[in-house]
This record gives C-alpha cells, structure tokens and sequence, in this order.
DNA sequence: GCCTATTGTTATGGCGCATAACTAAAAGGG
DNA sequence: CCCTTTTAGTTATGCGCCATAACAATAGGC
C-alpha cells in the first residue's frame, strides 16, 4: 500500500495538477514538441555553432547554388531583415559568399564556401541523430503521418 | 503557352527553389507549424489581450484552485522565474490574486478572480475557434493522432 | 540556534519573429 | 531623358518566450 501524502485527494491538487485544459490543445503540444526539438538539436549541434536556422541556410545553399536572398527567405519563411543578420554572421565565418547578382546590382547571390561545405557535412551527420531521437518510438508510418499533418497545418 | 520568363529554366532556380532538404524535417516542419498555431491564436485573441501563456495560466487557475506557483510552473513547463513576470502583470490587471500559502508563506497560491474569469470565458470560444482553424482538413482521427504523435515527442 | 533546502523574485542575455524607416538600384511612363 | 514607382536588401527597434545566475525570505533537520 503507497503511503498517503498529505490528504489522500480532497482539498489539494498541489502535487500533480489538472493539466485537462491544456492536455490536448494543438498549440500546447506544439509548444513543448518544438522547445523538446530545439533542445534536441541544440544539445547536439552547438558543438558545431550550428542553430536550426544556420543549419537551414547551409543545406539550402547546397541544394540550390546562386539562390538569391529573397527566394531564400521566403522558402525558408523568414522575414529578409531577419535573414540578413543570419546572413552576415554566417559569412564573417566564412562560410558562405555573397555576390551582387549579374544583370541586377540589387540583389545578392550566395553561394556555399568550402569551409561551409565541410560543416555542413557535419551538420548532417548530427542532423540525422537529431531526427532519429524525436522519432523515437515512431514508426516510420507515424513518422510520416506527423510530417503530413504538421504540413497540412502550416497550409505547405 | 505561358510567356517564358528569363531563361526558360536552366541557370537560375530563381522561382521555386529545392526545399527538399528541409521539407521532411521534423524540426522544421515543427517550426512552421508552431508558427502558424502562434499567428493564428494571436489574430483572435490579441483583442482579448490573451497570449499563449497568459490564456494558460488562466484555465489552469480555474481547473486548480488555489495552485502553488512552482506547481502551475511544471505545469506549464516554464521556469518560475518567468512564470513570476507573467503572474505580476496579470495580477495588474485583477486577473487573478496571489496569497500566501497557510503554513507556508515562502509559497503563494493563486486564484483567478472575477474578472479573471469573465475574460476567461471570452479566451474559451476564441480558442475553440483557434483549435478550429487549426485543425482545418484533418479527421478527428488525424487530430488524435496528431496529438499523440506531439505528447509522444515531447515525452510528456 | 545554525545549516541547508525550498520558494519565489530580480536582472540579464539569447533567439526568433515582426515592423518601420532607410539606401540603392532597376523599371516604366510621359 | 527625367521622374516616379517598384524591387532588394539593410538597419534599428521592440515583443515573446526561454534560460541562467544571484538574491531574499521562509521552513525544516540536527
């Protein structure tokens, strides 16, 4: 028999509340679903002085050379104001070129550096542990279903 | 025929570049969905004067009457010092009360009051309407899975 | 009565997001 | 051509949520 703490249930909620309200609210479970995700990823990345967002440039420079800012933004779906601050501290490491796109002084071109390419396979390999550990317990099935949904979500 | 645009297709990916590297990761799939649950409780509920968190605390007074601080804290998993921030500004407003706890004045215990609980009840039909757009185009079934999938990453 | 643990508060910094004001360059219309 | 409008990027600033550290007050154990 536990021994009974306190009142045995009456009068005090104190040690485990009624989380009802919340329990199975979207916008909860979404909340600690991407702070779990940001910790996940900051644990193993940080090392490496990659965050989410950095991470996100490098791979989508790979994937697309000469991208210029705004298309990068907007895929990315950050604002470009707060794309150029993540830009220039990723090319004062060196990490990443920007030139003045030919034909239009106005916009800029980026490319990956060597050194970006180097991280950046590291980032990956740390990326897939990333993933692999917010999957766990999922079955690839469930896995894909929560992506879907998630996508359905955010109308992408 | 659609009028070309620049070179048909071959040096710029100018338009629609590749997302493939990010478009199945569940870090960043979560990130646009967060992004959307927050727009969307914020068009509704910014006339309210309601935040995530402040609606919170709110349904939580009511489900737990007389609750600890560091109790609602775990709760909501936000750290005390920033639960305190967000309790003195919604006492500022006669949302709620804070009192000693009896026996124990290092403890407060919080009530939500009157008013507290008339805004409440507007936070209550607004968010059911946020829950509402949110879950736009899923079954019930999609929802709960949704739900489960989210509890089972954040390993609550 | 002391030492330690608990509870809450204050101060500060980081990160992501948003808006507004600005510069520079290109495009377009008379 | 010049002048206006549009496009592209930058800078500055504020908000919301998170985290840590230093602190104050109270409670509990020996």
């Amino acid at each position: 028999m536990p021994k009974p703490r306190r009142q045995a249930s009456a009068a005090a909620p104190a040690e485990a509340p009624d989380l009802s309200p919340l329990d199975s609210k979207l916008g909860f479970r979404l909340r600690l679903a991407q702070q779990t995700a940001f910790d996940t990823f900051h644990r193993t990345m940080s090392p490496l002085g990659l965050t989410p967002g950095r991470l996100a440039v490098l791979l989508m420079l790979e994937a697309n050379p000469s991208i210029r800012q705004g298309v990068l933004a907007e895929a990315l779906r950050i604002k470009p104001s707060n794309l150029t601050v993540l830009l220039a501290s990723l090319e004062e490491e060196g990490l990443l070129k920007r030139a003045e796109e030919e034909g239009n002084r106005r916009a800029n071109t980026l490319q990956i550096t060597q050194a970006g390419r180097a991280l950046l396979k590291r980032g990956k390999v740390g990326e897939a542990e990333v993933e692999r550990q917010l999957a766990e317990g999922m079955t690839p099935e469930e896995h894909a279903t929560l992506i879907t949904a998630l996508r359905l979500l955010a109308r992408g």
